[in-house]
DNA sequence: ATCATGACCCCAA
DNA sequence: TTTGGGGCCATGA
């Protein structure tokens, strides 16, 4: 039998795992390092449905451009700018910086 | 099988 | 800068 998605998600979620404190990777570029190239929308979603125990820095992944992924001013907003500024990550009008803080394996 | 829905991406106006 | 449209993939009705 082929249920290969579980083995995706248990890629993208070791990718994201990796993303270093102070650091910040986009949907897309998560994708591709978990060898799935096109896969930034399936990402979202894996994220969106990450256990509710889970400690994956999910907060460390942003649309491209370094834009936060959520409307703006809305719960769920906050609650990422102030994680990503916990670790000295800068987020001005729902942004960061990508040159000074995206991750580079 | 078709249609709609997302924590997406990219490019042209 | 914002908006629209096309392309993406998996999921659920």
């Amino acid at each position: 039998m082929r249920q290969e998605e579980p083995e995706k998600k248990a890629r993208i979620w070791q990718v994201v795992n990796q993303i270093p404190e102070g650091k910040v990777a986009s949907y897309g570029q998560v994708a591709r390092l978990a060898d799935l190239p096109g896969y930034a929308r399936y990402v979202g979603h894996v994220m969106k449905n990450l256990p509710p125990k889970s400690r994956i820095p999910w907060f460390r992944v942003l649309r491209s451009g370094g834009r936060i992924a959520f409307p703006k001013q809305s719960e769920a907003w906050k609650r990422q700018k102030a994680l990503l500024e916990q670790e000295a990550v800068k987020v001005s009008d729902g942004r960061v910086s990508m040159g000074r803080h995206q991750w580079q394996p």
